[in-house]
DNA sequence: ATGGTAGGCGCCCTA
């Protein structure tokens, strides 16, 4: 089974990029966000046309997630703990008994210090309190999106020039490593990697062409996926496309 | 202490 999450900014202009990257990489479940529209005026049948199942939930202008998949999930959750969402950021499915996939659009965070930032720390502690209390529902559990967080100096283009800076500093890393320590892998650290991979480029100053990216998209999974992951991959082709995201969709790949 | 680009919306905000 081939599993990914691709942040693609707008998924109105996007459709027919990922509608082309979902033929040609054969993922059977895609966790996409910032889809930045409201439910309404969701491509249903596009994507199922495309021959996948699809649930989402959105917003107009901001935010947005959808997660499609070649098979049905058997449950779909919109909210945590009964309550609405007030940014529509999280979307969680289970597939067949075993496997729950949580889609998360984490809070960006503007500047250290900021009330956005203040925010995505309070949003990552109450989305971790939840997974703790919600893992043991199935076998396989993975976390995949746009965590907004860039777990290592080692997913970080220039370290010293975003020391501290939003995306790398310590509380949101400390954030991320409360997740992490609930019994997760980093799925894309499971396996030696080449150097200076990264999932997201800054649309200006020539980010990607000068590889100027940092590793913020990530599949987090637990023991008993991380055991069956055989491979994770970040595909920088649709980076490279006419108007594009300025995220690359990442990829593992599990024995199940 | 700020610029650069992109998307959505409506002449600015968020990333």
């Amino acid at each position: 089974m081939k599993i990914a999450s691709w942040n693609v900014n707008s998924l109105r202009v996007r459709l027919p990029q990922v509608l082309s990257w979902l033929k040609k990489s054969d993922v059977d479940i895609l966790g996409i966000q910032e889809t930045k529209v409201e439910d309404g005026s969701f491509p249903i049948k596009e994507i199922e046309e495309a021959g996948f199942f699809c649930d989402f939930i959105g917003q107009k202008t901001y935010n947005g997630v959808t997660t499609i998949s070649k098979i049905p999930p058997k449950e779909v959750i919109k909210s945590i703990d009964g309550k609405e969402q007030e940014q529509k950021r999280i979307l969680l499915t289970r597939y067949k008994d075993d496997l729950t996939i949580l889609n998360l659009y984490v809070v960006n965070g503007s500047e250290v210090g900021s009330d956005k930032y203040k925010y995505k720390l309070k949003w990552l502690k109450s989305v971790k309190n939840f997974i703790k209390k919600d893992l043991k529902k199935t076998k396989y559990y993975l976390i995949l999106g746009d965590f907004n967080i860039a777990p290592k100096d080692a997913d970080i283009y220039d370290p010293k020039a975003w020391e501290g800076k939003i995306l790398c500093s310590d509380k949101e890393r400390s954030a991320l490593k409360e997740i992490l320590d609930l019994g997760f892998k980093d799925s894309f650290r499971l396996f030696d990697q080449e150097k200076d991979l990264y999932s997201w480029w800054d649309y200006r100053t020539g980010a990607f062409r000068r590889n100027r990216g940092l590793r913020i998209d990530l599949i987090l999974t637990n023991m008993a996926l991380s055991k069956k992951c055989s491979k994770s991959l970040i595909d920088i082709e649709p980076r490279k496309n006419e108007r594009p995201s300025d995220h690359a969709p990442v990829v593992s790949i599990f024995d199940i």
